[in-house]
DNA sequence: AAGTGGTCTAGACCACCAT
DNA sequence: TGGTGGTCTAGACCACTTA
């Protein structure tokens, strides 16, 4: 590999390196070659596939293990809590959520569904309604929306008796690996069927967040709209880059 | 400079670095020494000093220019709106806002201001309270706390007559680098004087936005409570560490 | 003991900025 | 032209994991 004279050497590499695991031939959590093994196959320095190794760890692409390797991120429970949770009970404690299944169904995509996926108007999409309990209490109602070309014989098994978080669901059984999401917050007031739902009074103060999660290439995998009950909860943001 | 066994030498001197501008001898946009002149005042080579300066550029605390220097990022309205705001028009456009000044007092910090400052409680504290227009119309309203000791000699003109953002102001008047903040956002109903000053009917869901604004070695800076009304913007926020 | 990533060095050369 | 940061190399040595 060489450099063609207007990108670095080691963004050449990356985006060799992110072809490789892009094509899911590496899964969550599996080893990618040593950095020897990267240095000679694309006759560079190791150095410099150092440097390309170094952005995507810090893009959490990557995880590097001293002694053992490096690994294709697992989107594992903890890590998702990290990442991907943003909802905290307002003492500061975190928990994982209870998710109760209200309904799964293949439909056609409206159209901003679509534009949102990146799919044709009318292509298939999985919908699913959840249920989120903190605490014991129902306190998040989640609409999820994705493209059934993307997760090929989804069943509404799947989401009930999986054993992980739905992100780590779409990279254990679809190689899909989420890597960014993108949220827009607002404050609205509850419908009827949502404040049944909630167990709370028509017109209550709901966090509206509508997300976008992307993986490789900033590819969209889902769509995704919550209501969040924010009287013993709330969304937490930290402004830093690092440190999270 | 020289390693004492437990840490890397690059955190050693990426500390070194740390305190000579939290000493407040570099103002924002000041140049920092050369890599060359870093290198020989530690006694370490030029890649250890790039490897922690690459670590305070990453946390956006330095900006390297090449042909220039490495600087301390200064808080311009630009890089405020880059790292900061986060509230953009849900047409996806992004406005700097007016700021109208309502109230500027200095008064005694309650307990829980007290806590969230880092000052004993009772200590001095500047409470300013502001109408942010966007659009030309009321959407924001701002209430701001911070401790008298760290802004000595502020008054009410300078918050008024500033050319800059609020952030750039500490700044540039008192050396005062906000790095990092924390945003814990909930859904509130409109109490009467918020309903009556962005001229909306009582009860309307409004999101408000707790935010604590610390600088180096996380010291406190600001606790500010924001009230948005989401008819016409949101809240944006970006799952990703890196390009912001 | 062998293999992995982590740190640190020294130096060459390039791209960009100021003057 | 001289000085800055940006890229790339080659190699030594260390820390950690696995067998």
């Amino acid at each position: 590999m060489s450099t063609d004279g207007s990108r670095p050497l080691y963004k050449e590499v990356k985006l060799a390196i992110t072809r490789i695991l892009s094509a899911g031939e590496v899964g969550g959590g599996d080893a990618i070659p040593t950095e020897k093994q990267l240095s000679e196959r694309f006759g560079v320095s190791v150095g410099t596939i150092r440097k390309a190794i170094d952005e995507l760890v810090a893009e959490r692409v990557l995880i590097r293990q001293q002694g053992r390797g490096t690994f294709l991120a697992p989107l594992s429970p903890e890590r998702m809590l990290n990442y991907f949770w943003h909802i905290v009970r307002k003492d500061g404690t975190r928990e994982v959520p209870i998710v109760q299944t209200l309904g799964f169904q293949g439909v056609p995509a409206d159209a901003e569904t679509a534009a949102r996926l990146g799919i044709p108007p009318g292509a298939g999409i999985f919908r699913i309604r959840n249920l989120l309990l903190l605490g014991g209490e129902p306190v998040i109602i989640d609409d999820i929306r994705i493209a059934q070309a993307m997760f090929p014989g989804l069943t509404e098994a799947d989401f009930v008796s999986r054993d992980t978080t739905v992100y780590g669901l779409y990279q254990s059984r679809f190689n899909v690996s989420v890597l960014k999401a993108f949220d827009r917050l607002s404050a609205v007031a509850a419908d009827p069927a949502s404040a049944k739902q909630l167990g709370v009074a028509l017109s209550t103060p709901l966090l509206q967040i509508d997300r976008i999660a992307l993986t490789f290439e900033d590819r969209p995998v889902e769509s995704r709209r919550s209501l969040l009950l924010t009287d013993r909860y709330e969304y937490h943001n930290a402004l830093t880059s690092e440190e999270h």
